[in-house]
RNA sequence: GGGCUCGUAGCUCAGAGGUAGAGCGCUACCUUCGCAAGGUAGAGGCCACGGGUUCGAAUCCCGUCGAGUCCA
């Protein structure tokens, strides 16, 4: 760390106010404090809690309260209150949860592009952090979902609102109104750097607990940076942000004292969860109570960690270790449930489907997780009223209780998926252990990858079948090191620096849409490429493609092929010769293609409206593509999407174009139409810029760069074509829009005009005459069978005077005229059980049977050997071969080979 | 986005180039006062779909559709 940092916290407001610098006698660092004699930091571990059973406000508090004292305070501190984020972070492409208060306004309000909603504000996130799950339940302070009170001030270099000094004035005085005595707060400075930003910060420690940590923004990362943090360059930014952040849970807790953050968090759902588990939470308490207050004072991360604290706490308190498991364990889930299922409630009530990709996979971590700890405490309701629960309590987001009937439905299909998956595996390795008791790593890891059944329930099924399974400690990275990453090629445009010297290009398709033709100077050709200095080619991006066309220009001509955006300057690649630089050309855009892409675009838009309508509040865009002839959506649901529903999307989107709504974009401040129109605006990622371009199609509203027709009426009919599931929880819904609308119709008619011909008869019969056929064709097929057997019955009796004997054995050679390979097959065997006979069935074609009773002559070798000698092939079993010959052999011929077969 | 599995009788699955199978369930009969159970016989298959390789494909290869699962 450079030691440059260190005047950083030379505040005058310590000065004033009687603190003093002090190095911590344990780990070193330091602090400043109110309190003479104090001599270490006041975090863990060097300071145990002391605030167990000793509360540090001057009351109690309930989360609610909590919450609203601390708004309120800054409130009147001059901040503007702001309503709190959703926890999937809709608005970033670089995280999916929202994982602290900052990541609201990154990336464009930290960089200073964007002004922030308010400044300074003040807010309440919640934040969900699954990277500690293994202590969460465990440690007494370690939750997946918290909020994170804050109040943030964005100082630019004209215009200051407030820094270091207030910030920390803020605290103390929020702290003492608290009823927090002088010297029992304490600032430890530890300099903070994440996300390519860093800065000196203040951690306010208060009886053992970390409660807020104070961050003062000011570096970002630099290749020539002269700061250095964490082995990362840093240089100064212009502007510079106030970031706090305050555990509302912890404030609780040490307005309580209760022994963990989740009493003070959740009394009322850990009561319950204990109740479905049979726990007497009253019995355990002493233990837990230490439990916490050693736990407190260690630095919890990994395995290794835990059993150590086990240990230790087993010997303070004069116990062993698995006697202490056994108490603890059980209260531990309960936390953890209690934990993991407030965390679904804000999950799935802010709109995540459980599902195998992205946000929805975390989702679904964290479901099964509970579910296999439900499991192991004994609980037998089922996750969704534990869920329900929060949902019910959780009166300050009435937004969830709204979701209430998805979250739920979601939460019982994904039990029941979880179930069946786990009979599913129990099933498999049952069979398995019927054939093999030997269950080694290899088939244990994939079992989990393959299967997703974990060691735990591979070692249950194995005992009862007596077989030790041994999980090797290293299980999850050996699975995580079958996914070797493989790195993905990112295509970077090869000739970057040519074209950064270039101007960006004007783009006039956004003021000319109707518009096909112009003319604009080269400002650079090369290769294939031309760089203008207008253009009404759109460039791919937003999911439509880009435009096609030509350019002409005096002397020469040539189409474009493809037109990209790089860093505001616009490529356009022809095929051809390319204009020389500095000339004038004629640009002219594919009319056909752009009026079809841009039909499919505002469908888009329409469809997707739709599907939230149909299917509910959760349906989010998670990619979309538009072609010249159809479109596709993609979009999170729980579920597969029905005949029903889809005509029903169908309908309303058909509804929208009929209404011929006028489609209005414009241009607004990004933090204005977060405000007005929600996270909502962001289905198609997260365009970049201070001002984003807003389309309004209907009740849609979108930002969105694309280009659109300009009533909805131009569009056209919509024909939804299918719904496919791409993933677990995405469906892909794809549909024409337009001209190409019409053409999918005329497609689907005319196979259905043709088929019907094919039938003769009218389409509205079409589906149960096809049923007849396929259902008497099926009898047929059944009758069919049954004559061959009783043909070959019959034949196979007639044929019983033509058998002769060869070198010892019986024979039959038959010719048959009008005998098939299932036919043959059934007469030969029959002769072959029956009469103890080789029989030698060869039908008109060649295809020949030959099935020879046991202890005779190998079917398979005769089979061959007839095949060598006539041509073909063929082979089969010692009883029964089938082949094909070349050539028809004589009865006598095939004597011949079985001779000398016999002869060898 | 990437990887790995799997689609065979109503259900659970075996078969892994050579005549499509088992258990449960179903139907009928036998046994019983009746039920449970047992015995006997039987029905029930586009082996997901479309191509390819092969004398021959449920089986091997490619594609499509459907399902499961792990990783980011």
């Amino acid at each position: 760390m450079s030691g440059n940092m260190d005047d950083e916290y030379d505040l005058n407001y310590f000065k004033e106010h009687d603190f003093v610098r002090k190095k911590c006698s344990k780990c070193g660092k330091f602090f400043w404090t109110q309190d003479e004699k104090r001599k270490t930091c006041g975090d863990a571990p060097c300071d145990p809690y002391s605030f167990i059973d000793n509360p540090m406000f001057s009351k109690p508090f309930t989360i609610s309260e909590m919450r609203e004292y601390y708004l309120s305070f800054f409130e009147k501190k001059n901040h503007k209150r702001i309503e709190r984020y959703p926890v999937v972070a809709r608005w970033r492409d670089d995280i999916y949860l929202t994982i602290a208060s900052i990541a609201d306004f990154q990336p464009f309000v930290t960089s200073g592009l964007v002004p922030p909603p308010a400044n300074p504000l003040t807010i309440s996130q919640p934040c969900i952090r699954l990277d500690d799950l293994d202590s969460v339940g465990m440690s007494g302070r370690h939750l997946t979902l918290f909020e994170m009170m804050a109040h943030h001030a964005f100082n630019y270099p004209e215009n200051e609102i407030y820094w270091k000094e207030e910030t920390v004035a803020l605290c103390d005085e929020l702290l003492k109104s608290l009823g927090i005595r002088k010297g029992e707060v304490t600032y430890k400075e530890e300099p903070w750097a994440g996300g390519g930003n860093a800065g000196p910060c203040l951690e306010v420690l208060v009886g053992g607990l970390e409660i807020a940590t104070l961050v003062f923004m000011n570096l970002e990362v630099h290749p020539h940076g002269d700061i250095v943090i964490k082995g990362e360059k840093y240089r100064r930014m212009k502007n510079y942000i106030v970031d706090t952040g305050y555990g509302l849970e912890r404030m609780v807790w040490a307005s309580q004292g209760c022994s963990t953050i989740y009493e003070a968090t959740f009394p009322h759902v850990l009561e319950k969860v204990a109740e479905y588990a049979g726990l007497e939470l009253e019995r355990a308490e002493e233990i837990t109570s230490m439990s916490a207050r050693l736990a407190g004072s260690m630095d919890l991360s990994g395995r290794i960690e835990l059993t150590k604290l086990r240990k230790n706490i087993a010997s303070e308190i004069g116990i062993d270790v698995e006697e202490l498991e056994k108490i603890l364990r059980p209260i531990e889930l309960a936390n953890a449930i209690s934990d993991h299922t407030r965390c679904l409630a804000f999950m799935l009530g802010d709109g995540i489907v459980p599902s195998n990709v992205k946000e929805g996979y975390l989702a679904r971590l964290v479901i099964r997780r509970t579910l296999r700890m439900m499991k192991e405490l004994g609980i037998s309701v089922p996750l969704y009223e534990i869920v329900d629960l929060h949902l019910l309590s959780l009166k300050d987001f009435p937004e969830l209780l709204e979701m209430r009937d998805i979250v739920l439905e979601v939460l019982y299909r994904e039990e029941e998926k979880y179930k069946e998956t786990i009979e599913r595996g129990r099933g498999m390795l049952r069979r398995m252990l019927k054939k093999d008791t030997r269950i080694g790593t290899e088939k244990l890891i994939d079992m989990y990858d393959t299967h997703g059944i974990p060691p735990e329930i591979v070692s249950e099924v194995a005992n009862e079948y007596d077989v030790v399974v041994e999980v090797p400690a290293n299980f999850y990275s050996l699975v995580a090191e079958r996914h070797s990453r493989e790195k993905m090629e990112i295509k970077v445009f090869e000739h970057i620096d040519r074209i950064r010297g270039l101007p960006s290009t004007k783009r006039t398709y956004y003021e000319r849409p109707n518009d096909y033709e112009f003319e604009s100077e080269v400002l650079d050709s090369f290769d294939k490429y031309v760089v203008l200095e207008h253009t009404l080619f759109y460039p791919e991006g937003g999911g439509q493609p880009a435009d096609h066309g030509t350019l002409r220009w005096d002397g020469g001509k040539c189409e474009v092929v493809d037109v990209q955006m790089y860093e505001n300057v616009i490529v356009h690649t022809v095929s051809g010769e390319i204009p020389p630089k500095g000339t004038v050309v004629k640009g002219v855009v594919n009319r056909e293609r752009r009026i079809a892409l841009s039909r499919h675009h505002t469908a888009t838009h329409i469809v997707n409206w739709a599907a939230k309508q149909v299917l509910g509040k959760h349906v989010w865009q998670a990619g979309a593509q538009k072609l010249e002839d159809r479109a596709r959506l993609d979009i999170s649901h729980y579920k597969r999407i029905s005949e029903e529903e889809l005509l029903e999307i169908e309908k309303l989107a058909n509804e929208i174009v009929m209404e011929d709504r006028g489609v209005e974009i414009f241009w607004m401040g990004r933090t204005e139409a977060e405000k007005m129109f929600g996270f909502s605006i962001y289905q198609g990622g997260v365009p970049p810029g201070e001002k984003i371009r807003i389309v309004k199609v209907g009740d849609d509203v979108e930002a969105c760069g694309g280009i659109h027709c300009e009533e909805t009426g131009r569009i056209g009919p919509i024909k939804m074509i299918r719904s496919e599931r791409i993933q677990d929880g995405v469906e892909r819904l794809e549909f024409s829009a337009g001209m190409a609308a019409i053409n999918e119709i005329q497609r689907r008619d005319t196979i259905l005009q043709r088929t019907s011909r094919v039938f003769s008869v009218p389409i509205d019969v079409l589906e149960q005459t096809a049923n007849r056929f396929f259902e008497e064709w099926k009898e047929l097929r059944k009758e069919v069978k049954r004559l061959k057997e009783e043909i070959a019955e019959l034949k196979s009796k007639l044929k019983s005077p033509e058998i002769e004997k060869v070198g010892g054995v019986k024979l039959y050679v038959g010719i048959e005229d009008t005998a098939d390979m299932q036919e043959m097959i059934k007469m030969a065997t029959k002769l072959a059980n029956e009469n103890k006979v080789v029989a030698c069935e060869i039908g008109k074609d060649g295809k020949t049977v030959i099935a020879s009773p046991r202890d005779t002559i190998n079917a398979s070798m005769l089979m061959r050997e007839l095949a060598k000698r006539f041509g073909g092939g063929g082979g089969g079993n010692e009883t029964l071969a089938q082949g094909k010959l070349n050539m028809i052999p004589s009865v006598d011929e095939v004597k011949d080979v079985i001779r000398t077969l016999l002869g060898r």
